[in-house]
DNA sequence: ACCTGAACACCGTTCAAGT
DNA sequence: ACCTGAACACCGTTCAAGT
């Protein structure tokens, strides 16, 4: 009976359910635990309702998810776009970042390969990926594909780091390329390590400026 | 009591577990039902018997996806890799066969994207497109980084095509770009449909073009 | 070693009913 | 419209016990 008011303010009575409200308690939770907690259950008794009632707001985990990556997305530093320099360098820096992000929860990057968000911060980064283009004079249609073989590169990069924590899966592909015969697959015996994630990053910034120079080297039409 | 053997030859008393048959049954369930089916129960029921049985051939349910994946990938045409003709083309052709495969089963594209495979057929194919980089006269270097980068945009071209059977999530990332403001994004605006995959057989093949020319053009050290 | 039944601790999604 | 309890039909993984 005399703790009412303090049951009240622990837990305030039952907050309003809106999108905004469920991203933000779904963001909470992955930061927590991980995306893999992340569900319309687990949300649902975190909002003090049933699961029913996330379906209000999405059709399902997978748009939930999308949600939660937009608003992550918030962080990605787009000043770049409009500073001084070199366009290929403030590329890859947006991009560097943009990756950054997404390295903090590789299984979010990892969805986001297929359910790709549709939210402000999303078409927010989209729009200044194709001003730095535009700007390094990538023609249209090379910059429209373009763009998006950028933020796959980015993305798998980051989702590759999704099985990294666990050494099982992950030394499963290296014990198979150390096993490797010499006689059968003398290349992959000859690259031997190299062929394993070295050091992420210098992989990734190196996989962007490939990009770059593909993308401007690489008519859409036309023979090769 | 009478159609004992008939029962018996429906369902051949208890076919011996072996990793092999696991991975056949797996791949039977997927051709018919898709990865979404093939669970470690389901599979167990197949096969009569728990699905704790199954955990003495795989770790974990994502590395008996990677062994359906490296099943399937048996698939893929070699046969480019030691025939005559321009290096480049060969090496396309390659990786329009493993993009054709995965594009069958774009779920399993998609795990794949985390989860490499390490089996054989896995090799065999790194093996042919380090084969293809090397008489293109790519440094070994750029190839071991090369192929990786070959691998995620063929792979996740198939695995965006996911979520498209279902006009829910990719219709939402249309909607938003089509209802974008030109005043706020103007880019994005301009370009249009451009930015939505178009053919995507030949966005696939023009990002692999893009790809061997970048590779080819930019060295692992030094400045750009 | 290989195999298993049973248990633990969860899931997504829909539906009929309420406000 | 928005919200919900309850139900349906599933999951992965571990463990103690058996062969």
């Amino acid at each position: 009976m005399m703790d009412e008011p303090r049951s009240r303010r622990e837990r305030p009575a039952k907050a309003a359910l809106t999108r905004g409200g469920i991203v933000a308690a779904a963001a909470e939770v992955m930061r927590a635990e991980g995306l893999g907690r992340v569900t319309m259950r687990r949300l649902a008794s975190e909002l003090d309702t049933g699961p029913a009632s996330l379906y209000v707001y999405f059709r399902n985990t997978a748009q939930l998810h999308a949600a939660v990556l937009d608003d992550l997305l918030g962080a990605v530093d787009l000043s770049p776009v409009d500073a001084p320099g070199d366009w290929r360098d403030r590329l890859e820096a947006v991009l560097t970042s943009y990756t950054r992000v997404l390295f903090e929860y590789p299984t979010l990057a990892q969805s986001a390969v297929t359910a790709r968000p549709s939210g402000e911060n999303y078409l927010r980064l989209v729009e200044g990926l194709l001003a730095l283009l535009d700007e390094g004079g990538v023609p249209p249609g090379q910059a429209a594909w373009g763009l998006d073989l950028l933020l796959q590169v980015a993305t798998a990069t980051a989702a590759e780091h999704a099985g990294g924590d666990d050494p099982e899966q992950w030394d499963a592909v290296g014990a198979a390329l150390r096993a490797v015969r010499p006689e059968t697959h003398p290349r992959i015996a000859s690259l031997g390590e190299d062929l394993l994630s070295g050091p992420g990053p210098a992989r990734a910034s190196w996989g962007i400026r490939v990009l770059i120079n593909g993308v401007l080297a690489t008519p859409r039409t036309g023979g090769n």
